[in-house]
DNA sequence: TATTGTTATACTCTATAACTATA
DNA sequence: TATAGTTATAGAGTATAACAATA
């Protein structure tokens, strides 16, 4: 079951821990080469995404960043037209963040490029081996929260 | 398939590299408490282990980092008697290092902390699943490198 | 007085470049 | 001249703390 001549390495953990890393570092340089986007911008646009609409703060938390990156993540987003600041107008020390159309298209790249990084790591299983996979991750992550 | 309402959410990618990255920080919070190591630490017992001696700068290729850092990370390991370097005799610029029983002992612990993690991240799954996702995981990695 | 966003500062990690000693 | 190890320096990334506006 366990190799006894590779400590750590046959732990799952581990080779969960060394395959998020070469991918999350692989997708960050994509992005980065292809739209100009780091991994937390990213995980900015999945939040906006699926909240509608958050302020900074919000954002800090659902993101798991301090509220000062936030402040720099939305600087570079705004920038590229990917997200709109609104000044809130019941409280008027809040920015309502929210998604623009640009956003949006940018989210749907950044989904293509993981899928291509998903199928490029994933092609020496057979289909039904990949989709196996997915769903146990699926499984496993719907017990945690989102960091970036 | 794949849930259209959540972009890049939905992607094995996306899902590895945030499941990886959450382990790798919980695994290294845990070895630094426990230990004293920190993640690249580990990677050169790990290393180590394997290759059974290894220079520092063979080191530096095995693991991923510059060589400048594998003298940091060397430095510890030999503090905490993980590690023995001997100067080769056949090229007295090499440091040969080799890990030490107590650098062993210390492997087997960061195998176990690994363990735990590995178990409390599949809670959920049923046995015959984590030992599908282990194995899984295992068919992947084998077709890359290891950095950290 | 407490909170949102912001700016200023400091800290951690790691790489690059410069240096030494051997080859 | 080239290479192994080391030291010095610099850059990226991010957090903490201080500050301004609003509640």
């Amino acid at each position: 079951m366990n190799d006894v001549k590779s400590l750590l390495r046959g732990t799952t953990a581990f080779r969960l821990g060394l395959l998020g890393t070469l991918l999350s570092n692989q997708f960050g340089e994509r992005i980065g080469a292809a739209l100009d986007l780091k991994l937390k911008h990213a995980g900015v646009l999945v939040a906006l995404d699926t909240r509608g609409s958050a302020s900074q703060q919000e954002l800090a938390t659902l993101v798991g960043v301090a509220p000062s990156l936030v402040v720099a993540l939305a600087d570079h987003l705004e920038d590229l037209g990917a997200i709109e600041r609104i000044r809130s107008d019941v409280d008027r020390r809040r920015m309502d963040l929210r998604l623009t159309p640009k956003g949006h298209a940018l989210l749907v790249r950044c989904d293509e490029i993981a899928q291509t990084l998903s199928d490029e790591v994933t092609a020496a299983l057979p289909r039904a081996d990949r989709e196996k996979l997915h769903k146990l991750l699926g499984a496993v992550t719907a017990h945690h929260k989102l960091p970036h």
